[in-house]
RNA sequence: CGGGACGUAGCGCAGUUUGGUAGCGCACCUCGCUUGGGACGAGGGGGUCGCAGGUUCGAAUCCUGUCGUCCCGACCA
């Protein structure tokens, strides 16, 4: 490919409404433009990078025994509503009618549509057991779209779900998978953790996710990773638990009363001011799920990890309770209190979940549902009534104690690219989806799911793979190989040299790009650079004495070398892919 | 959906406070010059100032509405 007439256009600058440095770069160097809020066109350089990401995973997938078919992007209603999840799944999911008024969707993911599949195709345990996988677009209507191909809209996916007769071939699958995609990721230039997590809208059991590990300074990544340096373990922080190190439990109060309290709203202020410590005080949230009430108490010094929440009370949606919904909480009881002064003591009608850190504390600091007054010296089963639903509804925070080896977790940064599901028999049991066994009887089908995001991983390894210069793709999933330069197009013998290396490379299979611009060296150096071609030759000067410059963009590395030469690094490199 | 900000040429921005008929840099086209890290000179093309109303002799500027985008929170590959 001619430079002159590679359809990119990089800019000088960055542009304005990217946030992190993976948005900011693929749009800056030509790779991709938005087109509405979270949907993006997938330019010629951009386009070639993830066909070489979808590459790499078909290469695993097939080897792993997956087997490649391709679903519809429209779906029908019909099969939403056999799983239940048209009432589900929210307003995540793009629903449109067709021009009959059917109701159709934009597949967010293919559960219903492979379960129709393997409902319609597979009737024996002896075509058991099999795992199909499509890479396809897939739209989600996102809350909040951001970070570029991060959290966009819509987005490329590979989704593979398999079928097994017993839980112990979906444990094998989920095995064979989860190697499958630790050396995906590995061939993209990306060191991932395999973490615990929750499953989700996708439900199931058991869920891991690969995250690729950020630094902490690095926005990109969204979710927090708790881990374990001793041991394997490791957990998204919606799933994360742990045990807590000591702590004063006890708030040494002689007898339970109500004390004044004056302008104690927060947690902090409450402890300055009752001279105590934070992990003494029960903190009381109000949250709305699915229209339900509901107060989640916690150890003072915790934070309450909504997705846990969320499932303790069996919700679709939870949020924060508003001031006005805490007033009408508060008179409905015939009570007076405000935010950051409510407990459940004396509350009808609302679930209270407690988390365990609670159950231990004794003469404690509690609301009492009376502005600039709380309760101290409280004890359970006396003063408050112990709870009836007692979860584990913390968010883990650094430094408490991990449940497999006793050692303190750390936290990271990470990105999700991929997941993975055991899914059991969620869907094939609402949506009657069964096989003849070999005992002569129906029976379910055992399911697992296991989701890549080809363009988010792409974008990820953008994240990681850069400099203040621009994009340093690895080899491997890079839009081109090579570029040769020619420093000064008007030398004949230096466009000489460059279009003979440029000729030799494509004979090789090498994909190199000849910068035939006549454009002064420093704007194709730098448009070499922001691009990210993994290896540049430079025909300059030294043409005279029978020497290229010969660079390697991701060490930085150059050195002085014959043209035969450089082709022969080159080639070298590229088979060495394979 | 809640909170904040912003919509002026492909990109980055000024002009809005105090209304007077649109500008700068980059990019693009032509010519000259230049060729090892985003040169320089001359000339040129491109914007109904997000959209719709309103106020006014006159609106990018003031008012109302609307749409869009981005950032912070709850979701996920």
């Amino acid at each position: 490919m001619k430079m002159s007439k590679l359809f990119v256009q990089t800019l000088r600058e960055f542009p304005s409404d990217a946030e992190v440095m993976s948005h900011k770069l693929l749009v800056r160097a030509g790779y991709i433009r938005r087109l509405a809020s979270g949907v993006y066109n997938y330019l010629p350089l951009m386009w070639r990078t993830l066909r070489k990401v979808e590459n790499i995973v078909r290469q695993e997938m097939d080897a792993a025994g997956a087997q490649e078919l391709l679903m519809p992007f429209v779906q029908p209603e019909e099969l939403w509503q056999e799983s239940g999840r048209w009432e589900v799944y929210g307003k995540e999911l793009m629903r449109l009618k067709d021009r009959q008024g059917r109701g159709m969707c934009l597949g967010p993911t293919h559960e219903e549509v492979i379960t129709y599949i393997a409902r319609e195709g597979i009737k024996s345990y002896k075509q058991l057991p099999v795992n199909l996988y499509q890479i396809q677009s897939k739209f989600r209507d996102e809350v909040r779209p951001r970070f570029g191909l991060l959290r966009g809209r819509e987005f490329i996916m590979k989704d593979a779900y398999s079928f097994d007769v017993d839980e112990a071939g979906l444990d094998k699958e989920y095995e064979n998978m989860a190697k499958a995609y630790t050396r995906i990721f590995e061939r993209c230039g990306l060191e991932t953790k395999m973490v615990q997590s929750d499953s989700g809208a996708i439900g199931g059991s058991v869920s891991h996710e690969f995250m690729v590990v950020c630094d902490s300074e690095n926005n990109a990544g969204e979710n927090d990773v708790f881990y374990c340096e001793k041991c394997n373990y490791s957990a998204n922080s919606n799933h994360a638990i742990s045990i807590l190190p000591q702590a004063v439990t006890n708030g040494g109060f002689e007898k339970a009363e109500i004390v004044d309290t004056p302008n104690c709203k927060t947690i902090e202020e409450l402890a300055a001011f009752l001279k105590i410590e934070p992990s003494t005080i029960v903190k009381t949230l109000v949250y709305v799920a699915d229209k339900q009430y509901v107060m989640a108490l916690v150890r003072g010094d915790k934070t309450v990890e909504e997705i846990k929440l969320q499932n303790a009370v069996g919700a679709n949606e939870i949020r924060i309770a508003s001031a006005a919904e805490i007033k009408e909480i508060m008179i409905n009881n015939g009570k007076t209190g405000e935010a950051g002064y409510i407990s459940p003591i004396g509350i009808k009608d609302v679930t209270v979940v407690a988390d365990k850190s609670v159950l231990e504390l004794k003469n404690f600091v509690i609301g009492c549902n009376e502005t600039e007054k709380h309760l101290v010296g409280a004890n359970w089963g006396k003063e408050a009534q112990l709870p009836e639903k007692v979860e584990d509804i913390r968010l883990v925070q650094e430094g408490e104690i991990c449940v497999d080896c006793g050692s303190p977790l750390k936290v990271t940064r990470g990105i999700e690219v991929g997941n993975i599901f055991k899914l059991g028999t969620k869907y094939s049991k609402a949506m009657n989806a069964v096989y003849m066994a070999e005992d002569g009887t129906e029976k379910p089908f055992i399911m697992g799911c296991y989701g890549i995001g080809i363009s988010r991983t792409a974008a990820a390894a953008v994240e990681r793979h850069h400099d203040e210069f621009g994009i340093k793709l690895p080899l491997a999933i890079a839009p081109y190989h090579a570029i040769v330069v020619p420093v000064n197009c008007k030398d004949e013998l230096q466009m000489k040299v460059a279009n003979e290396l440029y000729e030799k490379l494509q004979k090789a299979g090498v994909e190199v790009v000849l910068d035939d611009r006549d454009e002064r060296p420093g704007v194709k150096f730098k448009d070499a650079d922001l691009i990210g071609f993994p290896y540049r030759i430079t025909a300059g000067k030294t043409v005279n004495e029978g020497l290229v410059e010969f660079k390697n963009r991701a060490n930085g590395e150059m050195e002085k070398v014959t043209p035969e030469k450089a082709v022969e690094l080159i080639i070298d490199a590229v088979k060495s892919l394979a």
